[in-house]
DNA sequence: GCGATTTATGCACGTTTATGCACGATTGGC
DNA sequence: GCCAATCGTGCATAAACGTGCATAAATCGC
């Protein structure tokens, strides 16, 4: 009885303490604010539901932004699932295209299913994207250059923008943090979103291979919205209510098979 | 007892032990975390399920990017001579520089080798040796693009020239096919060897290290001569003749240390 | 002002999760 | 081919969890 605090309060004074500590147990939090845990889990459920923390048993953690973990990183997460969108989104691509390989974790493992001897124009705005297309003999590879943006994994600056404008792709492979079928498809950093939009609009297909964490969620900055230009590719498992909402709304959708062909 | 740790946290502890070491055995870290090593099995099995890992026989490894390219795999070849040149090399940079890295599997030991943290401006027209420094949150990157040419691995074209012509930068490291006192430094290809060229004249002073193959051969195309700008790294067992012969042209010379430090 | 509605909280309940232990199967060195 | 270390599975248990409901305070409508 001796504190009460507002609800508001105690939830910053939760988060002072993740920021502080690291970690927060609910079990002290609520011995620590007198109040019973069922409180405490509830606090901590809204605040993971808002993004502000992880929510895990026993307590919570601080969000590491996925920005935060490399590239190379985010490859590791969830390889299978990415490989079966990838299986699928690669089979669009046709020799003698040209196709634009935007960043990001899904498109790394397109480029690596990419046939050997497939005759095609690639351009990739990505170091580890092209280090892995140099293995195959087929592919014509053109780089952009620039400042690369750490984050992102890739060159996104006015530079490489330039650049990106003198493209007309057939094919552009986007990467993207968020899909909604209201909100379209959208991005973390506002650089990027910049850039991707930009690409997309040159290009005549849109391709996006989608992993079913990212459905129906949308980051900060817009890309561009779906349209019949879209290509989206789901895993197997993902929710059909998605898909016809992007079907509604013009766009191709394509299931991923299982884990293993 | 000291602490108990979340699940969570467990596993996160666990995968930078993993990257740190290279390898966890499983005894060991349930000894560590006081937790029973069954537990500890299933958080490894998890994470081995989720790619994070990879499971043996007594504990884990860590996952290895499967991306080998002909680079790569040059950089495989005699890699402990190469590191130990790089070793020396890497240690001419410094503090606030604006560096350039060539091509070369020589350099790429030597991106490898750049202290995380250092605080450089890095350049180059190799996306191989651009992922590597991707990893260094001290290193601004930035990338030269254009058509990549499959043969040198890294972007060399008239576009990557006329991006070139904007640099000066402090220290230029240079891949090279032969080295010679009066041929001077030589490439295989023509184009690598303009590029080569025009970089070299833009930088204040040329890095290049040496295998000791190449000591006293000539490729078909001249890049520039061995002049007082130019710092040779040898190995430790380079003939004395090439030595002197490289320093009564103005050179200096740096002698690595053997293969391991 | 006073009833209606919303909001925050606690409690009771059944469910899920994390963990350790027992036991039989598998592995790998010798 | 043996033996100990390591492994996976099934099971038990306690802690943590979510949900539905009750209560009390705050807010709103009139």
């Amino acid at each position: 009885m001796s504190s009460d605090l507002l609800l508001r309060e105690r939830k910053t004074l939760i988060q002072e303490r993740l920021k502080a500590n690291g970690r927060v147990l609910a079990a002290d939090l609520a011995a620590e604010l007198n109040v019973s845990e069922d409180t405490i889990r509830r606090d901590l459920r809204e605040m993971a539901a808002a993004g502000l923390c992880e929510r895990v048993y026993g307590g919570a953690l601080p969000v590491v932004p996925a920005a935060h973990s490399s590239l190379s990183e985010r490859v590791a997460m969830a390889p299978e699932r990415k490989a079966a969108l990838a299986r699928t989104a690669v089979g669009l691509i046709k020799p003698g295209m040209t196709v634009f390989l935007d960043a990001g974790s899904t498109n790394l493992a397109i480029a690596q299913l990419i046939e050997p001897e497939l005759q095609v124009t690639i351009v990739t705005n990505t170091p580890l994207i092209a280090a892995a297309l140099m293995e195959k003999p087929g592919v014509d590879l053109i780089l952009l250059g620039g400042p690369l943006n750490r984050a992102v994994g890739a060159a996104i600056s006015a530079r490489a923008q330039r650049d990106a404008e003198l493209l007309r792709p057939d094919l552009c492979f986007l990467g993207t943090c968020g899909a909604d079928a209201e909100a379209g498809l959208t991005a973390i950093y506002f650089e990027d979103a910049e850039f991707k939009r930009l690409v997309a609009l040159r290009s005549r297909r849109l391709v996006v291979a989608i992993t079913s964490d990212k459905l129906g969620t949308a980051a900060a900055h817009a890309i561009v919205g779906i349209d019949e230009r879209a290509v989206l590719v789901l895993e197997a498992d993902a929710p059909a209510a998605h898909r016809t909402a992007f079907e509604a709304a013009g766009a191709e959708v394509l299931m991923a098979g299982g884990p293993e062909r």
